[in-house]
RNA sequence: GCGCCCGUAGCUCAACGGAUAGAGCAACAGGUUUCUACCCUGUCGGUUGGGGGUUCGAGUCCCUCCGGGCGCACCA
């Protein structure tokens, strides 16, 4: 890659410069794509960072770099500009050769070796099996998934995770919500109140009419069970066309059905941090960072969900993930403490083992009109819903686009009505209106892959413009992995696409009918299908699809 | 009261300490005898909530104030 070769020689050259002493030691050189074109296809500040170390004037420093770059393979021209940037331009050869290294690559071209051989565990959602998956889950489900899947394309190790809630008093509500419906009588007041509870209410009424029959306590517990076997296969139903995809489903009743939470508390106590009093169990969370230590098993001998939590967490450790990905929403930013302080307790390194994404919430509006989310008040805006409106595409897309802690408004109708100026169709358009070209060149036998490809042609600047860009998408993915921010990804394509549509704009790629075949339109048959494969990659880490036809 | 997050164009939001703060939507003016016009070009729009500080350089880091969201259980 020629962002790469180029960062090496300007290394290169920092490195000769150690050994004649102008520097005292190696800095560590950074090469980006300037915002403005006239700062040329690269630009690096280094001059600016080794100045001081150097005792120098930046613009003197930058001068002899830019001197000896000039002299490099593949550089066109080294200028020191500013206070003492300096800007390269490749040669357009050495910048054509992009197109062809990205085809021959296909869709291995952005992942690299970035975290290979480090084990990530990422959960998200993680709701109660009491409800259906509101749009506030369905942030995480597509950002969670993005960043499992940008993770696996820096060569991580990836496990995606759903934690069930199965236990405690909301299934028991949930449960005799359920029950109180199917007898026709209302609902508890504490109990749930969407019209999804009649629905499973007048369905096990249809497949387990012999319910009624049992007492009272036996009869809440069918309807429970019953309820919880159906609503937690909707979620995994609806999350399986949403794209989101769990390697396990964790339920919080194995923890103890499988000895986890004596296992967890045995290390716990080997650490030295458990301790009783007034008739509990604690962890001394406090020892590394918590307001107050916290109860695990209650004075009545029931376990807190704080057990659960810490349980769980250890029970991740035994089975061998480095890093432990917890995406939470922002209600819940008051379990970022105590969970460091769980790692911390069982002996391990909380800036290592433990990661806490902390997801701002979601507002939605239908026009002026807030949308108040409730699920026990049974208005919610559903998953399934969202992506009836809008398709799992601009549902996916348009969540996994912002930063996670950007508190988002979406209006309803503006996604419903303006589904076709989302940013998504932008992107999947100019892969669409790129796999045209290339059939449109299929169709008049022109066999590019196994014509002579010369780069040296590509000079305009729209093509330089697009080469440039595409190149840096696998620096994006390793940014987006390393920071677990995929919507840089969606960002990234959305630049991707719009230097696509000024490069058609501006460039004729096949020959028009009078036109005979020549070698320029070959090579921006590889352009094409260099930034089709580029944006058909990223797509894919984002779990949206890349239309050949629109 | 303590803690976390946020405050950027009329709206929704970008910008891993870099050069003239960018997109989309909205508004206005143009562009295709040609490969997908779901496209492109241009105009309009900003004291990055206010004030200090750190440095070659701050929307970004630190302090402080203002405004908004959320959280501070032997609940789940």
């Amino acid at each position: 890659m020629a962002l790469e070769d180029t960062r090496t020689q300007v290394q290169e050259i920092v490195g000769q410069l150690v050994d004649q002493g102008v520097l005292p030691e190696q800095v560590e050189v950074v090469l980006e794509r300037p915002k403005s074109r006239d700062h040329g296809d690269y630009s690096t500040n280094i001059a600016l960072v080794a100045a001081k170390v150097a005792g120098m004037n930046p613009r003197d420093l930058a001068t002899i770099i830019a001197e000896r770059l000039r002299g490099s393979p593949g550089i066109a021209s080294a200028e020191v500009a500013g206070p003492g940037f300096i800007n390269i331009r490749l040669s357009a050869q050495s910048q054509g050769n992009i197109a062809r290294e990205i085809v021959t690559a296909g869709a291995a071209y952005g992942r690299s070796n970035a975290l290979t051989g480090r084990s990530f565990n990422v959960e998200f959602i993680s709701a109660n099996p009491t409800g259906p998956l509101h749009l506030g889950h369905t942030r995480w489900a597509a950002v969670g998934d993005a960043i499992a899947r940008v993770l696996a394309a820096a060569g991580a190790d990836v496990t995606t995770e759903f934690y069930i809630n199965d236990r405690g008093i909301q299934m028991d509500k949930f449960g005799a919500s359920v029950m109180a419906a199917s007898h026709g009588n209302p609902v508890p007041e504490d109990g749930y109140h969407g019209s999804y509870i009649l629905d499973l209410a007048a369905r096990i009424n249809r497949e387990h009419p012999e319910f009624h029959a049992l007492g009272e306590p036996e009869q809440l517990e069918a309807f429970r069970e019953a309820a919880y076997a159906l609503q937690l296969q909707e979620q995994k139903d609806v999350l399986q066309i949403f794209r989101a995809y769990f390697d396990v489903w964790y339920s919080e009743r194995k923890l103890y059905e499988t000895g986890a939470v004596d296992r967890a508390f045995q290390r716990l106590r080997e650490q030295g941090h458990l301790y009783e009093s007034d008739g509990a169990l604690w962890l001394r969370t406090t020892t590394f960072g918590d307001d107050k230590d916290r109860v695990l098993i209650k004075e009545n001998g029931e376990y807190t969900y704080f057990a659960a939590d810490t349980a769980y967490y250890l029970d991740k450790r035994f089975r061998g993930f480095d890093t432990n990905i917890y995406l939470l929403g922002a209600d819940h930013h008051g379990y970022v403490n105590r969970l460091r302080a769980v790692a911390g307790c069982a002996g391990d390194n909380p800036d290592v083992n433990i990661e806490v994404l902390i997801g701002q919430m979601v507002k939605i509006t239908r026009g002026e009109e807030e949308v108040k989310l409730s699920k026990r008040a049974g208005t919610l805006v559903t998953l399934e819903e969202l992506v009836e409106e809008v398709g799992v595409d601009a549902a996916r897309y348009t969540l996994a686009r912002y930063p996670v802690d950007t508190p988002l408004t979406l209006d309803l109708i503006d996604i419903a009505r303006k589904a076709n100026d989302n940013p998504v169709f932008y992107v999947q358009y100019a892969h669409a209106r790129i796999i045209s070209v290339l059939r449109n060149a299929q169709d008049l036998s022109i066999d590019w892959r196994s014509a002579e490809f010369q780069p040296q042609l590509l000079t305009h600047d729209q093509e330089n413009d697009l080469l440039g860009i595409i190149e840096q998408f696998p620096g994006v993915v390793a940014t987006s992995a390393e920071l677990r921010e995929p919507h840089r990804i969606a960002r990234y394509l959305e630049g991707v696409a719009t230097s696509y549509h000024r490069f058609y704009d501006g460039c004729r790629v096949l020959p028009r009918a009078q036109e005979s075949l020549e070698p320029i339109h070959l090579a921006r048959l590889w352009v094409c299908a260099a930034t089709a494969q580029t944006i058909a990659n990223g797509l894919d880490l984002l779990g949206v699809s890349a239309p050949e036809r629109m």
